[in-house]
DNA sequence: TTGTAGGCGTTATCAA
DNA sequence: TTGATAACGCCTACAA
């Protein structure tokens, strides 16, 4: 016998209406009633069927998470935090991939919103999306994660990037390294280019020229990175400060300097964005851009249930929320400015 | 207006079930009907409705992932590789961390299960869980990762704990460090469990008694580990070696020696379970028993696929599939029997 | 407070 | 080949 809502109703000897009520806990059954009609659910052992509810009520209890790549390590712990939320709150999340890739972006958006997610939250990979913008017109509860675009209207949770690299530029220089390099992500993407501000405000600053000669992209690729600083090392007038935008380029750098016996940080102080597990481990230990990934995810799943919760569907509310990043000072910069040992 | 399937025919003129048809590419249609309903959907701009149409055919094409926790190096590659080989098949996946809790576990086991995954891909928490094996006989299609209890009937996909702890306590005994401590995992756990017998039987192999005073519990965590070090230290007898379970408890067992400014490897051996990307930046080199989890999840996925398409439903099919890990050997171990740096 | 009955948007059967 | 029509399992006016 399949456990359906009518059959607990006849074993309750009710309508499938009253039986419907005391078991979504909502509008009007006698005391005698929910008596037995839980009592008849509980020995069916019914189970409401959420695909048939969520044909009527229209919502599914699921949010779209969409990420460029969850290997990467301010993602992996973004996304931990939105699930820890969303499980709280009776939700479920839909992890994708998308690799910073526009097309494969859009096609998971459009399967989540095939599958009527109730809401979204998105790493985007570009400053615009037309399919995205069209889903946050068509009323769909959107946040964006970790790079907020002018352009696309929606709340924003994302962490200042500017402040974050302008800080560690800043430090390298006061310890007395002007000539500072840097290894940037992929030009053109969001973060990349705030963290490139960063830098030159930094520079700027401190009236420092910018030379173009000293920017470079690794593209988030360890061994793009490591190429990077040798080409840097080739140079006649090299830098002597490295700042790195993201964890993998780090190690790619911290390779290259080791592999070509660059004393840090008298010969070359390094500051890396992310400030991962094993920057104490190295020697010497790796001065680091905290980013506070876990809280993203936390925030951003946060105001996602608020703008779900708000009947968010209709009205676009546009806030954008900006987290600080903490620049973690250890000893690869040199000691001078140096605090405690972290 | 709503842009259902009804609309469709409407305007097509012809009926829901021919227009269903041919929208669904299956059974009869005419040329000119199936001409007429595709243009017609075109222009309405109609998408089926995929909660109505799981409603009856049972399918979700959903599938659970539960896992520990995706912040953790072996999982996060993992769940990457599920979640490539679910897209490329058309299926979306729910993530879920359990936080090796059999509490949570079990109830993210109720969300999946309410919300009709078709397929679960699971590592378990413990070695049997009522709910779980209750799933399994019910049908539901499941694969096992990382973690295969011989009393759950399922499909299993995992590493080699055995052999890879082995051959890196082996490599050590081999260069000549025969007190060999170990920084285990949570006692009880299955890998734990698994990567102390490797550890147990590389000793016998070599004629070593085991020496309980050596063996701690790390708990996966890397405060604790770090202690466990210290206490390894402060004994009469301190091991020259340690195996360290996995990478957090690695970092936290660096930590330790490095405080201790005991050398690495004349005064003390190291070799951790997992290869992360910065093995290669501590001085020395950090030798280590690289999992193939990104593998893992490509596997498990295809398995599951497998058997959610054979009708899985029905007959309980169990095979496991054992990966091997690879030890890879850098420093941290002596040069003697070392090959290439890697 | 209860029950009847009409959806929700599809799929699937079966007679025409 | 086609099209009524009955499911699928639940929610929810609305009448009683």
């Amino acid at each position: 016998m399949r456990k359906t809502l009518k059959n607990v109703a006849d074993k309750a000897g009710v309508s499938t209406a009253v039986a419907s009520r005391v078991l979504g806990n909502y509008g009007y059954a006698s005391k005698e009633a929910r008596r037995r009609v839980l009592r008849a659910a509980e020995k069916i052992g019914y189970q409401t069927d959420i695909i048939a509810r969520s044909l009527i009520t229209h919502k599914t209890y699921t949010i779209g998470v969409v990420i460029s790549d969850i290997t990467t390590l301010f993602f992996t712990s973004a996304v931990r935090g939105i699930e820890d939320v969303a499980r709280e709150n009776d939700y479920t999340v839909i992890l994708c991939n998308s690799d910073e890739n526009l097309r494969k972006e859009t096609e998971y958006l459009e399967v989540v919103y095939e599958k009527k997610v109730d809401g979204l939250i998105i790493s985007v990979s570009a400053e615009n999306n037309n399919y995205l913008e069209k889903l946050i017109r068509g009323g769909l509860p959107v946040v964006l994660l970790d790079r907020g675009p002018k352009r696309i209207k929606a709340t924003k949770v994302v962490v200042d990037n500017i402040l974050g690299s302008c800080e560690a530029v800043n430090h390298m220089i006061k310890l007395g390294h002007r000539r500072v390099g840097v290894i940037n992500g992929i030009d053109g993407t969001m973060t990349s280019n705030e963290r490139l501000e960063g830098y030159k405000k930094a520079l700027q600053d401190n009236d420092i020229a910018i030379d173009p000669e000293l920017i470079k992209y690794g593209e988030f690729n360890m061994e793009k990175a490591r190429e990077s600083v040798q080409e840097f090392l080739r140079m006649e007038n090299p830098p002597n400060a490295l700042f790195v935008a993201n964890e993998v380029m780090t190690v790619g750098a911290l390779l290259a300097l080791n592999e070509n016996n660059i004393r840090i940080p008298e010969e070359m102080a390094i500051v890396g964005f992310d400030d991962p597990i094993w920057a104490r481990l190295t020697r010497p230990a790796l001065t680091a851009v905290r980013q506070p990934s876990y809280s993203v995810g936390i925030i951003a799943c946060q105001a996602l249930l608020q703008k779900m919760n708000k009947g968010g569907r209709g009205k676009i509310s546009e806030e954008e929320i900006i987290l600080r990043p903490k620049l973690v000072i250890r000893e690869s910069c040199g000691e001078k400015s140096s605090r405690r040992r972290v």
